[in-house]
DNA sequence: CGGCTACCTTGCGATTTGCAAGCGTGAGTC
DNA sequence: GACTCACGCTTGCAAATCGCAAGGTAGCCG
């Protein structure tokens, strides 16, 4: 998996080099206001998004410190996936998205 | 060029396909906060854009209503791009992104 | 006309995507 | 323990997209 070089110093550019995709932000959607916070649930939702392409994304934004894994201690099987507050301070950017195609 | 379809009816995913890429917004903030509006301001910016890329994206974005090309009348080589009103209404957006990664 | 500039378009190799199938581990059932 | 399924990925591969470089057309400038 390519690591994105950084490629300008604007704050703007730095955001797209992260979530700057047709995903990303649809899987912070989801753990927002969807209450989907594993694997499959998101694979489920009405994009349908293909599974590689997902686990790429989940890594990248653990990697960008905007979701974290853990273990359900219910469920081994299961991966539950949690909003960093770095990733809940993204529910702005998604609130004036929705705004703007309504 | 292909025609992204409509993956599904939420206004998340709605704005995503129209801009869920990593260039689409950069000319935006271009034509917001940069005074740039010619293919070659555009082209020269730091994050140094393909052509190509820029002409799709720029030929979307106007498809779309976010920007619009007239003739300069000063210079009939030069194509001035602007933002639409939908195209100024995108200005939280990026004004967001911006908070966030600072 | 001749050279220059602005806006694209084309060719083409490299990367990314999307679909489908498969794999590994843990849970539940007997 | 063996058997079966569910969950979270990974892999293979064709198709689409990207990014770089080069070319092409039309308008200005002398």
């Amino acid at each position: 998996m390519a690591r994105e070089p950084r490629r300008s110093g604007c704050p703007i550019a730095i955001s797209l080099d992260l979530f700057g995709d047709r995903w990303s932000l649809l899987i912070v959607r989801d753990l927002l206001f969807a209450d989907r916070c594993t694997f499959k649930e998101f694979a489920e939702a009405d994009e349908r998004i293909a599974t590689n392409i997902l686990a790429d994304r989940l890594g990248r934004l653990e990697g960008a410190g905007i979701v974290e894994r853990r273990a359900d201690p219910a469920d081994g099987r299961k991966v539950v996936y949690a909003l960093t507050d770095k990733g809940f301070d993204l529910a702005p950017v998604l609130l004036e998205m929705a705004l703007w195609a309504a």
